[in-house]
DNA sequence: AACGAAGTGATCGTATACAAAAATTCCCTT
DNA sequence: AAGGGAATTTTTGTATACGATCACTTCGTT
């Protein structure tokens, strides 16, 4: 069956332009802020306004689209304190998925996580920021899939769409490499059946991302114009 | 606040249709596989059947709802992998959240966790179970609320939620009593400040529930019929 | 009488129409 | 010329209409 509408995935017409949102907005085409007017978007997938809120309403439930009643649809901006979140959140669940990956380890699987390995290094050398951004979380999304655990997986898939939201909001210096590097010592460390070293390795990683982040507050909310007109 | 709309839920009509399904569904009133029309929805709470897909869509997306393409909503009937799943998830997700509520212990949530636990007391005093079902949920949330993690929460409710809906499917003795005794032990060790205590505590409570349940495979998905006229 | 097929009714999927709110433009006043 | 306000335009919120799909009933055949 070549049109897969098995576990999840419909090929029905919202989720085409569900993915085609998250695809842009993963790539960092769409940054986060940009508006996403209804009508725009359905004249783009030719689809009426419905399939286009559905589309909407979807990507809103898992963080990566902010819905404000009466004014349409943007690209989430994620706060600083949303992104310690994601963050911590990650840290607590990929150490878990990691410990399961470690257990389902297997000559199939090292394949998979060489030629994903391989496919990275290949986008970062090529220079393709906006493949290499995607095949980043794409690693991470393959090793929850070893984990073989459904509900970690999807929760893992919304915490990595949000991390890559964050990213481009936050990072320091201009290019971020989320380290082809790293994925290849926890790739070694899990083939090799070391649980608490790619564990370890894990959110250390993780960790590493965070740091290099600028994510002190800017206190972007309410009653900042008054302290900006007194000040 | 007794009707919570503040952080992120709207009073607008779609929340009230979603809130209230969620309300039956958590209280046993509506239960798994029960057909959910859109019209008869829409006639219950006085609107179209715009508003009644959107709640469905939204109460699908937290995993309390089953949408089958062409022939609609149903209460969520979780299957036992995912039960299973459910409470991995909450003894990772509660252990770390129960430390941060010790870190955040303070009079005043010592007060709140009281109050709770005295209102749990008395459902189960007065034989209410539906009242008594949510208000074991309902600890749980309030525990989260101390750990001041909005994402830990929200990823919780849809958990809680879940639960509410696997002990119902699998659970062996007609009533389970989801322990206040286990709560007020929990909430000594959260105001005592004994972090490793309190989530112990919480882990093995979050064990014991899921081992008075049968989570043994039915095998009611594809390829039955075949074994069943085979067999 | 049992099985199967066509027809009928109900329900969902999608588009469109209309109302309400927000954003924008334009004009008037100072 | 700058600021404010009303009219206009754009966009969202919600209801409804219509076609498609599914479930059920009824009728005919073996």
């Amino acid at each position: 069956m070549a049109t897969d509408t098995s576990s999840t995935g419909a090929p029905d017409r919202v989720s085409r332009i569900r993915n085609g949102l998250l695809l842009a907005i993963l790539e960092h085409r769409l940054l986060p802020g940009t508006k996403l007017g209804e009508d725009e978007i359905g004249q783009i997938y030719d689809a009426s306004r419905t399939l286009v809120r559905a589309a909407l309403q979807q990507l809103a439930h898992e963080g990566i689209v902010e819905i404000e009643k009466n004014r349409g649809a943007f690209v989430a901006s994620p706060s600083p304190r949303e992104a310690r979140e994601t963050f911590e959140a990650r840290c607590l669940i990929e150490g878990a998925i990691v410990e399961r990956a470690v257990k389902a380890r297997s000559e199939t699987w090292r394949v998979r996580l060489d030629d994903q390995l391989a496919a990275e290094a290949d986008a970062e050398a090529r220079g393709d920021h906006r493949a290499a951004i995607r095949l980043s979380g794409e690693y991470h999304l393959l090793v929850a899939e070893m984990a073989d655990h459904e509900l970690y997986y999807s929760l893992l898939r919304e915490l990595v769409a949000r991390t890559s939201l964050t990213i481009l909001l936050y990072r320091r210096h201009r290019v971020h490499f989320c380290g082809v590097d790293h994925h290849r010592l926890i790739t070694d460390a899990i083939v090799s059946g070391d649980a608490v070293r790619a564990k370890a390795l894990m959110i250390d990683h993780l960790k590493e991302i965070e740091a290099e982040l600028d994510l002190t507050e800017t206190e972007e909310s309410s009653a900042s114009l008054a302290d900006i007109l007194q000040g």
